[in-house]
DNA sequence: TCCCACTATGTCAGTTCTGACATAGTCTGA
DNA sequence: TCAGACTATGTCAGAACTGACATAGTGGGA
């Protein structure tokens, strides 16, 4: 039974051979418009898909109490992920803090969430920016085979998640200003 | 340290006295695009959130081992909320199973990966044309600070996610059909 | 009258996730 | 040469979450 984490690995592992390091790395915020996690559990579940023989490791000479390990697929392991790509995703969880609040606006003090909005709004621009500088650095879509293809189009996710993002703080804060004071 | 889903619960109260039973109709799928919880998690929190005064209920007589509970906010719970409403929220978890396997993508099947696709789109839509209905029956936004106003945001919010997600599985399903059969 | 769906509350085991703690080698620049 | 940033692996406690199990009254229809 192996947790999405453990696919999200197997799908880094896929691109070449990793420490867990750098797969924490790849799964911090940055690019990572996908899948997050912390190196603590990253460590387990690389245990864990081991011992299910999706993945094996090289021992080499390096820093830490216990050297280092580069990580790479096993066939086993390139089998399963090959298998759970097409299938279904189960229900997204659906937990946005920020709608959360929304749905308890009309409780808030107006420039108080102005602000909150007006923050947000930076932060969705100032990503957005950053998808766009990214996109422009493609030079337009690989095609679908090529493991390039599958870091585009999550980042054209991406790009239309701000925009939409973006879009939706603009009209909340239209919406709060139109109302007054 | 009340838990998000501690908020979630108090910003449903915040409309009226509900049961748990009540509260965790509201949280399951159908209207809830802002947060989710299984019925014995909210069990669970109820009984933490009263501990710490933030909720209160009267027993009343009625079905199940132990009759029947209507929870209201107190005075400390709607205070927590209405603080809580416009502190920015904790970083976005980001975590999309369909992002995930479209970023391994490459290694799928093209026409199991359009049948995904093809499936999440027909989703997606039929999602967006129910969220649209909804938004017809609304007639227009209510001004901010009546409750309504926090159900129509959401909804809009909703509104833009689905559009973001149909034009997103269209974009998927051209890129895939152009690279042949 | 009986069955079933719905209302209603709760426990529990197991999984997942977060954040803190712990350890230690490497490399760069002041 | 020494400090500090970075590389590198791991444990652990506790919170959050899921799905199954358990119990029982109510109300409607066959």
């Amino acid at each position: 039974m192996t947790s999405t984490l453990g696919f999200a690995i197997l799908a880094v592992l896929a691109r070449g051979e990793r420490t867990g390091y750098d797969l924490a790395a790849a799964m911090r915020t940055p690019v990572g418009y996908f899948w997050t996690a912390g190196h603590s559990q990253i460590h387990a579940e690389l245990q864990k898909l081991r011992a299910d023989g999706l993945v094996g490791f090289e021992a080499e000479h390096g820093p830490g109490p216990q050297g280092k390990k580069v990580y790479h697929l096993t066939a086993d392991g390139l089998a399963a992920l090959r298998a759970w790509v097409t299938e279904p995703p189960r229900a997204r969880p659906e937990r946005d803090e920020l709608v959360l609040k929304t749905y308890a606006s009309w409780l808030a003090e107006p420039g108080l969430l102005r602000r909150l909005f007006a923050d947000q709004l930076a932060m969705h621009e100032e990503r957005l920016a950053g998808y766009e500088r990214e996109e422009a650095a493609f030079g337009g879509p690989p095609p679908p085979g090529d493991p390039r293809f599958g870091n585009y189009a999550t980042l054209w996710c991406g790009l239309g998640y701000e925009r939409h993002r973006v879009e939706w703080c603009r009209w909340m804060l239209e919406r709060l200003s139109s109302a007054g004071a």
